[in-house]
DNA sequence: GTCTATATTTAGATAGAC
DNA sequence: GTCTATCTAAATATAGAC
């Protein structure tokens, strides 16, 4: 039986080299940029062991997403939860809106995280993004409880006003972490993207000023 | 020399047809996600005339870019100008902000506006951006234009301040613009993306109250 | 699991007649 | 300006030996 719990796969590695590789790939060119030729000769291997091992190109595209959503989920779910146990006195939303970014900040710190940072934004604008569904089945169950929590720590706000600052927070955020080319070529050495923690203060205060100044409904 | 003055084109009009087909593929497909071959399929053109009239597909690329950039930076300009007037008193940073959404808006109120915004969205996250120098070329300049205007109507911000609310705005419209259907995913009709009107106001509304929080500097 | 070899489409671009 | 025809390269995918 304990036999059996070990997963039957033969640890060559292969698979997880094309999928690094493929993962920076095609966070460079996009789904339709990188062939599955690319990816195999830099991956250093035959187009017949990526179809051996992930069948078709679209497999090993989505295969690539779900490879890393899951671990910056977990710690986004885990920093949540420390946000809203009440440990450090009555759950702000500036905890929750930190809890949201850092993990995904940090991930950013290395060339991976980076990749992963311009895979999603790049689906986040593909038309197709829907028919494909990889952000509706991979991101936005914690989408959810993030805005849920949002909700929860700011339950006297206008729930419209409430989903707004969300998007507000992590559209910005995305901006930042997925085209600081541009961000630099317009602000300059005015926005520091260096600084992880100084980028996470600064947007969480916007949102929070925001909806500090918004009326609150009352009770 | 009047007739001189007359661009001596012959009008067939299928450069234009061509444009418009490219125009809308390009920002349902992509760069890599759509041949020149369907272009002229979809353009009733044939290959050949895509390249006769462009040359290659990446300058029809960059041609459908020019072809709709101008006259939306123009009417940019001309609000920014209405704005900064002082017709209605002094100027503010709600009008200024007003000034950069609602030529935007008002245009992705049609097809081929929305494939504009699809296709400004796409090339923004592409890593190849900076590269290309499309944005750069054609939108960073009224960009600027409109980042002076804000950092004037608030002389007494921090100049950071100000840039991290251009930001702010401009990405979250973009996401609401052109990804609707994520946006109403996660907030279903809680968000709404009729009202061309009702976005504007909430969207300046949400960035100028963040902005009037903000601390400012001594005089 | 990994390889060579190949089948089948499709890509971007051009030549040259009209 | 527009067409047919074609060149050359590259694409995805699979068959079958090892």
């Amino acid at each position: 039986m304990l036999v059996g719990l070990r997963k039957v796969v033969k640890r060559s590695g292969t698979r997880e080299r094309i999928l690094a590789t493929a993962e920076r790939l095609f966070a460079q060119y996009g789904y339709d940029g990188v062939s599955i030729r690319q990816i195999g000769a830099a991956a250093d291997a035959q187009i017949a062991l990526i179809n051996y091992h992930f069948g078709t190109k679209e497999v090993l595209y989505r295969a690539v997403f779900e490879n890393r959503i899951s671990p910056l989920s977990e710690r986004r779910r885990t920093a949540l939860a420390d946000a809203l146990s009440g440990e450090a006195g009555t759950p702000t939303i500036e905890a929750v809106l930190d809890a949201l970014a850092r993990p995904w900040i940090e991930m950013n710190g290395t060339e991976e995280g980076r990749c992963y940072t311009r895979l999603i934004a790049r689906e986040g604008y593909d038309p197709r993004e829907a028919e494909r569904g990889i952000l509706r089945d991979l991101l936005d169950p914690v989408a959810r409880d993030f805005i849920r929590a949002m909700e929860q720590v700011l339950p006297n706000h206008r729930r419209s006003d409430v989903h707004w600052a969300y998007h507000f927070f992590i559209s910005t955020l995305q901006l930042v972490l997925a085209n600081p080319g541009r961000v630099g070529r317009l602000s300059g050495d005015l926005l520091d993207h260096q600084s992880s923690d100084a980028t996470v203060k600064r947007l969480v205060g916007f949102v929070s000023a925001a909806l500090n100044a918004t009326p609150e409904l009352e009770e």
